[in-house]
DNA sequence: CATGAATGAGGTTTCATTCAT
DNA sequence: CATGAATGAAACCTCATTCAT
């Protein structure tokens, strides 16, 4: 038992190098010129063993873009959980700071996570690890529209469909940090995405306020 | 001239049959999947003849994508220009729909282009397209900026400097968009972008309604 | 018309080079030790040219083997058609005379046919290459069978379902090929197909004789 | 000696765990697709074992193949031995059944016998194997001489060296059953060795029958 | 004896691009 | 201008085999 365990820690490990290297890979390079040989030279293995622990380049790539996911969910249960007395408003806050602080932890890839979402891609990807990006998917916007809830229940928002709102933000997040991105190819501006989502939510805001 | 122009007007006509020729191919094999023995094999020509038009494949790719660029451009100015004497509420609902049209237009190519900023694609293209996708972008939000500009002289808007409300518009648009596309692959949903936008704005104009 | 078919026919003369080619390195290296790579070099092509030829290495390999088929084809046609009045005799003798033939004009390439037709192996030919073999199987096969029923109708072969005759000189025979070879990797004995095909028609005919 | 004893057993015990498993993964997946690994999960036992009781995978695929030479080698023996005051005809009778025998035995293995006989795959073979198959061979063929020769002592078979007699018999015995199973490919017709078998020992006899 | 993680050479195949005609 | 045969680099992935534990 004791040994079961170490050998699924010392093989979590080893995932999680051949992850680092990756990454490592991909910001030099850029996702699609980046080959298997180069991330296994990076991680001082050989090609072979990458496949060892991941079925293919696609599962590779895809369990990358998973980490931010994975984050994002944690942050926004924490919100939810943690602190229970906390004002609607404190949690909409929370949630724009759960959303900046995803940025920040990996803003590569979750640019890569967005390109990810597109139809070609996932045609590639074993419905284990579909289901698994569904779920963290899933999960994290309901969170989100749990939150939208409390406010339209509060007397806060307007009574639109909770997930509508927890669609809507998502979407502008999303766009926000690809524009930012493709901004940055073209005028090489300094990162607006804080800023960018600050405004959003003040927009949200505004119309919160105003309806009291 | 006369026979500089029509050349110039057959060698357009040319580089219109290939890209209808490799948007037919792109909706059925999805973008990865197609090569340019496919595009060539469809428009009825030779693979070589392609490369008398199109530098390389990713021209070829950013062009088409610069279709729906172009179409929103048109769309915009005519916004702007046409209509003189229209209060700005009106011009708002304009650009929505014309926000719309333009996704109503080639959503495919809408969504390709998104994907198309990110700074791995750009790389590869040639300094002359990109300074053709920087002109239209900029001329669009230069439009988009100065009916939020007409808002805010108004009194309408709240004073914030009226590029954000553009790039804040533009972003959730294309995260919109994006957002859809991924969620159909995961749940086959019908489009909800129409709905989103609306609600989007709707936001926006409870905020503007408010501070009257 | 003459451009087409002088295409084809420059088509067909790059098949057998490259053809020509295989069969020169799988004499040296032996068949599953031959890469693509080293019938391109043999042939002066690029690996790429390989498959502009051929579906795949399959499909090279099976295509290599056909020819011994058709040899075979035409020898049998020949027995059957050229010669009117020929007595049943003649034509057995004709026909053993035409197998030993197929087996000395390409021996290597019989061998590999008969491995050929292991299951294991046919799995991965396209349809229509499979067809073909099978039509021409079927046709010499039928040509065979042929010359049995004449003598069977001539009281000079036992009524036997001729289809079965057909059946076993072809197994007897590709049984020698084979035999023969695993003899030589053994002993390193002298060809003895020649004699072996005679013992075996001789045992027939033995049989025929003494049933007048 | 009695622990040397026990060991060596042990070991052939293994041994042939291995082989069983090895047999089992080659009826599902044809021989070309089988890995070591395959065989090792099959086994229950890990890849690296494999290889302490076979030198290699090609010596493990010929060690199976054996299996029907050695029993083959012991109906053989048995026809000759066992049976003192038996007839010629009942002799050769004996000889035909143990060939079907065989056949019923282990027929995919051998047919994979017969391929294995090939240059091709021989070549790998450790000296050791090859003398054991050599011998194996050399002591059946040997065996059939004998039937054969007292056929002709008896003046039964015309007098043609017994050998040669052996030669086609197995030849026209492999011949068969590799048509037999190239022909189930195309028309998954039912086996037809018997009734080959059959026919042409009949054929044989009546050469025999009718020259007394 | 047994393990099984790691190896890494090497295979097949694709496809953007070129260039002689 | 147009062709399309040829290119050839390079990618992904497999799997027989080894060796430290």
């Amino acid at each position: 038992m004791g040994i079961q365990e170490r050998k699924q820690r010392e093989r979590e490990r080893r995932r999680q190098q051949i992850m680092i290297a990756a990454k490592r890979v991909f910001s030099v390079k850029g996702f699609s010129k980046t080959t298997m040989d180069d991330i296994a030279k990076e991680a001082e293995l050989s090609p072979g063993t990458l496949y060892l622990y991941f079925k293919n380049k696609d599962e590779l790539f895809s369990s990358l873009s998973i980490r931010v996911l994975q984050y994002l969910n944690i942050r926004l249960e924490h919100v939810i959980n943690s602190s229970k007395p906390n004002s609607v408003e404190e949690k909409v806050g929370a949630l724009k700071e759960a959303m900046y602080d995803v940025y920040k932890f990996d803003s590569m890839m979750l640019v890569n996570m967005f390109h990810l979402q597109s139809s070609d891609t996932v045609r590639n990807l074993s419905p284990q690890l579909l289901e698994n990006i569904r779920e963290l998917s899933h999960n994290s916007l309901g969170i989100m529209s749990q939150i939208f809830e409390e406010g339209i229940q509060a007397g806060i928002f307007f009574d639109m469909p909770p997930m509508t709102y927890a669609d809507i933000i998502w979407s502008t997040f999303s766009g926000i940090v690809l524009w930012e991105e493709s901004k940055r190819v073209f005028t090489h501006d300094k990162s607006y995405v804080e800023q960018a989502l600050d405004t959003a939510f003040e927009i949200f805001r505004r119309g919160i306020k105003t309806t009291k």
